[in-house]
DNA sequence: CCACTTTGGATAGTTAGACTATCCAACATT
DNA sequence: AATGTTGGATAGTCTAACTATCCAAAGTGG
C-alpha cells in the first residue's frame, strides 16, 4: 500500500495544508498512521476521501457538516440498499415549517397510487409536502398530472441508475451509492433544463407560425 | 388598489422591517410610492415579491444575488417562451474548470440522439459536460444509457411541465416561469429518492429470498 | 400646535461557515 | 548540530445575509 506525507497529499489533492488539516479537525478526513508524534502517513483512502468531499462540496453544494454526516452514516451501511437508505436519510433535513395536512395527503395518494411503501418515520414524506406547501403558498398548486409525470419519469430511471450500482465491487459500492444519490441530481436538473428549452422552442416556434399564418 | 405601510408589509410577510430594508438597498424589491420624504405606501405586489424571494431563498436555495439576477431577467422577458430561457442563463453560471473535450462530445453525442438543438453560447452544454466531469473525475463514468434514461424521463416531464405553463395568466407568467424552473426541481428530486428507495428496496427483498431459498 | 411615534435612509455591527495563517515543540535529514 | 517539515493548537480573515442604531423629517392624538 502506497503511502504519503501530507507535502504530497496536498500537492496530489489539489487542496492546501492548512485546508486538509481543518478537514482532519472537523473529522471529515480520517487522521493517517501516526510515526512518531509530529509524522503521520496518508494513504490512496486519503486522497479518494479529498477528492469525494471537494465534489459534494463543490458539485452537490453540500455544507461540510452535511458532508460529515453523510459519509458517516454511509460507512457504517452494511450493503447498497441501507448505504442509500443511510445517505437519504441524512440529505432529507428535518427543518423549515411543518408540512400541511392537505400536501401530506397529496403525496399519501401519490404512494397509493405508485404502491410506493414507506416507513413509518421516513423525512422524506414530509419532505415532499413542504417542498409542495412552498409552492402551493405562492398561489400556483402543483397538479396531479405533474406529479404523476415525475412519479413515472423516477421510476423508470430509479431501474437504470440501480443497474448501474449492481456492477460495482464492493469496496466502493459506499462511494458509488453517495455520487449515485448526490452527484447525478446535477447531472439530472441540466438535462432537465435542456429538455425544457427545446419543448419550449418547439411550442414556440409552432404558435409564431400559426400566428403568422 | 391596497396599499400599505412598511410595518403591515412587515407584518404580513413575516419579515423583520430591518430584513425588507436590506432587500430594499439591495435591489431585490422595488421601493413603495413615495408619499413624501419619510413614508411610502407599498402594495400586494410587494408582497407577492417578498414571499417568492423567500421561497427561491429557502426552497431553490438561491443566493440572494443570484435571485436579484433571476428576478431582473426574467422581467424584462417578453414571453413565457424567452422567460424560461433567461431563468435558465441566469441560473447556469460560468464557473468552475473548464469542461473536458470527452464530457462535452458526451454531451453533444446526446443532443444529437435527440435532435435536440442549442444556441452556440448556451452554458448548458458547459455546465452538464462539468457534472459528468465530476463524477468521472471520481472513477466513475457516467453509462450513455443513463443519460438517455435521463433525458426519456425530462422529455416527457418537459411535455407535462408546459401545459401546466399554458394554463396561466401574462400576469403572473413571470413568477409561474420561476416557479416552474426553480421551486419545482426540489419537487422532483424528492420524489426521485422516494423513487430510488422504493425500487431499491424491491431489489434487496428480491436478493434475500433468492438468498434465503 | 406640541409631545410622541413611525419612517426612510445611512451606517455600523453581528453571526455562521469555511477556510487561512501563525506558532511551537518534536522530530527527521543532512 | 543546523536546517526543515510536521502535528496540534490557536487566532485571524473573508463573504453572505442579515440585524441594530441613529437621526431628521413626517404624521398623529390630544
Amino acid at each position: 500500500m502506497i503511502t504519503v506525507w501530507m507535502a504530497e497529499l496536498s500537492e496530489r489533492s489539489g487542496l492546501p495544508v492548512a485546508t486538509i488539516k481543518y478537514y482532519l479537525r472537523e473529522g471529515l478526513l480520517p487522521p493517517g498512521a501516526a510515526v512518531g508524534a509530529t509524522r503521520a502517513r496518508y494513504g490512496e483512502q486519503h486522497l479518494r476521501r479529498l477528492r469525494l468531499i471537494r465534489a459534494l462540496v463543490d458539485v452537490a453544494q453540500l455544507r461540510l457538516d452535511v458532508v460529515r454526516a453523510v459519509l458517516g452514516a454511509v460507512e457504517t451501511a452494511d450493503s447498497r440498499h441501507t448505504a442509500i437508505g443511510a445517505a437519504h436519510r441524512e440529505l432529507t433535513a428535518a427543518d423549515g415549517p411543518e408540512p400541511t395536512d392537505g400536501s401530506l395527503a397529496t403525496v399519501d395518494a401519490l404512494l397509493a397510487r405508485r404502491s410506493w411503501a414507506m416507513a413509518p418515520g421516513n423525512r422524506l414524506r414530509a419532505a415532499l409536502a413542504q417542498s409542495l406547501d412552498a409552492i402551493a403558498g405562492l398561489g400556483f398548486p402543483v397538479g396531479v398530472d405533474l406529479l404523476d409525470a415525475y412519479a413515472q419519469a423516477m421510476t423508470d430511471v430509479a431501474e437504470v441508475e440501480l443497474d448501474q450500482l449492481d456492477n460495482v465491487d464492493r469496496d466502493s459500492a459506499v462511494e458509488h451509492a453517495i455520487i449515485g444519490v448526490l452527484l447525478l441530481e446535477p447531472v439530472l436538473l441540466n438535462i432537465r433544463r435542456i429538455a425544457e428549452q427545446n419543448a419550449s422552442m418547439a411550442r414556440f416556434s409552432a404558435r409564431s407560425a400559426r400566428g403568422a399564418r
